[in-house]
DNA sequence: GGGCAAGTACTCGGATAGGCCCTGTCCGAGTACGGCCGG
DNA sequence: CCGGCCGTACTCGGACAGGGCCTATCCGAGTACTTGCCC
């Protein structure tokens, strides 16, 4: 799975305190990662709508929606692409024992196995939000935690 | 995910039907694909206790266990690894806000949340069995399906 | 003092190279079978 | 006719290149703020 995830998740769980603008160069600040990279990874949640640009001298990226309307199945979807991960290449209609294309109607055995897979997979990711997470860091390290990571970006350094 | 992971289980279904030891040329051929690169995922299998080969003329791949003891998660933590695919970088222990590595005993919230997505998907593939496949594979395309391919294993061509 | 306009500096966005892992391939070590020879 | 021995052919196993996607980076387009000027 991409790194990326990881920081994507981060960012958005930081933009919930935070209610102007957070630039990328900032956000790559604060986590100590590269700056070019991570707004790529920026400019996938962008594209996504999970978050909004804003132009400009004082502009940076905002969260689109309250926090407990954004997955962590959104994000993952965002950075990851919407695919699968499993994809069945239907070997069973190839080579000498080819099973004939009007007898796959329905996907085969293994491709159902790894598909309800999946699905269990991204249902446990939909279940948890951003707001979720937000109120996990809070429970973790305290309420200070997050404001304080708020109050920073209005900081100079 | 690797493609090889859909190999390896009709591999192991296609197993199930064959008592002798199977060739890996022979299952590259059934499946009409390289012989080669199958090899290598065999070879994984086998690595993993899973499949057991034998040598000599007459030699191939041979199950293990009886399919009802394989687990769909044995074939794919053969061939993907036993690792999680979310792996967290701890970026909360840097940058300017830093959380302090005393206050970090357990995993961090979004760590948390993928790593139980990952259990549920783990919990989904060790409920399918290789002989739950087979099964399926007999209700799907009719009993005869299997056992053809078994028969076919026992010509020349 | 207020309004306007130009300059500036900061922001995002997409297009561009490098590295690592997956894909694909090859040849060598080892072993069971088949045939041959000797008794 | 039977037993032992050798040759062969087939098997797996690990070591070796190529390609594609993820990682990492850069520069250009666009916009809001600031500043200076004019009325």
């Amino acid at each position: 799975m991409s790194g990326g995830v990881e920081w994507a998740l981060h960012c958005c769980v930081v933009l919930t305190s935070v209610d102007e603008p957070a630039p990328a160069a900032r956000l790559a600040q604060l986590h100590d990662v590269s700056p070019s990279y991570l707004a790529k990874q920026l400019q996938a949640l962008s594209r996504a709508d999970l978050i909004r640009s804003v132009q400009g001298k004082a502009g940076g990226y905002v969260l689109t929606r309250p926090p407990s309307e954004i997955t962590v199945l959104d994000v993952v979807e965002a950075i990851e692409g919407p695919g699968p991960a499993f994809i069945c290449t239907e070997i069973r209609q190839r080579g000498p024992m080819a099973t004939p294309p009007e007898a796959c109607t329905a996907p085969c055995a293994i491709s159902r196995a790894m598909a309800n897979a999946e699905v269990q997979w991204r249902a446990a990711l939909r279940e948890v939000t951003i707001a979720n997470l937000a109120d996990d860091v809070r429970g973790d390290y305290g309420p200070g935690a997050l404001a304080g990571i708020g109050t920073w970006f209005r900081e100079d350094s």
